[in-house]
DNA sequence: TTTATTATTTAGATTTGTCTAAATAATATT
DNA sequence: AATATTATTTAGACAAATCTAAATAATAAA
């Protein structure tokens, strides 16, 4: 099956969207990949056509087995690239996604699993999603909670849910990346804050709004 | 200036066939991209309009100051991804053309930049072929000749000339490939071919149509 | 220098991916 | 349940990149 560049980007946001079992639905998708409605429905007739998905007139779209498969495989190139991106070029956390976002759509199998076993077969991104293996099985992400919700007092971060350059950018200058341990201090109910401490550094608050989009698990 | 693929292919071949200072006529130019003349025609007024290239019907194609710009950065691109396959993915010599013709199109100079630098600022690419530095600028390529007319017996190959697959996988069959040395053992008239050997394998004869491919120099 | 051949361009069509505006279906509200 | 609102689809258009077939220009041959 060769998928063109839109075709891909396209299944990606479904799989993106989906979580699990969800029906995707046209305006979503629309705003997922900054199209308009009318586009989605076009595509959806196109991957429908190709068995990728399945799709009915308003009822919405979910993907197919072979779909999910497609889906897996673009996702796996997406975070080895960001991985070499970080790991191997030093890029930073936040700068990543956008050029991931074009390296993933070089289909070589051969490539994919080279890149992979060059950054020593890696199974979380950056981010701290997980990368698919050569036969799209995702690893088991570790538990983890969104700070917001997090009952233990010693964390570690472990993605950033929300991928806008804004947040990023915001956590790098707050020096929280990947991996960061911190310690909540204070929650306070009344204004929506949460009061936490970096490890070596002074204490800070964040809105809960913010600690929504960041991913952490006891340490 | 925001050039497409198919604008970048287009460059990137004017490029290639122009050597110096050649006119680029649109028959060639098709055959390069496996396209049809009237396609050619139709880029090209789109290049003009850019000013990427001189160009006035029936008197074919040169590249503008901006276009040798343009196409020098898309070969520095390219030949580092031809650098970053063959050695850190362990890609052999014939295969990383393709693939470089796809990540080539990552316009990203910082990701460039850091690429380049990951590799060690190389100079050269596997086939031997310099790489434009990070203003364009081009080492001057080492005096080489072809296979068909060196004068010296013992040389070493550095570059060939033809990227086509086969004559690459030919190549590598007879366990020549960048930096092998050789002796030319007899050089036949009657029949154009050229008894070779390559150290630690017993003598071959190729080709003088092959030998016209294969780039080498004194050792 | 005519004529034949080859190269190039034009005209018009096609495919892919997108859009806007209008029509229709589904859902929510009164 | 009738109506209003929102979501989705259809119809028709457009731009990019390509193509084929026909027309025209340049070049080579007689």
């Amino acid at each position: 099956m060769n998928l063109s560049i839109a075709e891909e980007n396209h299944i990606k946001s479904i799989y993106k969207l989906q979580e699990g079992d969800a029906v995707v639905t046209t305006n979503a998708l629309a705003y997922e990949l900054d199209t308009k409605p009318a586009s989605v429905t076009d595509m959806a007739k196109k991957l429908k056509e190709k068995k990728l998905i399945e799709y009915e007139k308003y009822k919405g779209i979910t993907l197919s087995a072979d779909g999910r498969k497609a889906a897996l495989q673009i996702v796996r190139r997406h975070r080895l690239w960001e991985c070499f991106l970080v790991d191997k070029l030093s890029f930073s956390w936040e700068e990543v996604h956008e050029l991931a976002e074009e390296l993933e759509h070089v289909r070589s199998e051969k490539l994919t699993n080279r890149l992979s076993e060059f950054l020593g077969n890696p199974v979380i991104d950056p981010h701290g999603d997980p990368i698919p293996d050569a036969n799209g099985k995702l690893a088991k992400p570790r538990p983890q909670t969104s700070l917001d919700q997090a009952n233990a007092k010693r964390l570690v971060v472990t993605a950033v849910s929300d991928q806008s350059t804004a947040l990023l950018a915001f956590l790098n200058a707050k020096g929280i990346k990947l991996g960061t341990q911190l310690e909540i201090v204070a929650h306070y109910e009344y204004d929506n804050s949460i009061e936490i401490k970096v490890k070596g550094q002074p204490a800070i608050t964040i809105s809960e709004q913010v600690a929504k989009n960041i991913m952490v698990r006891p340490v």
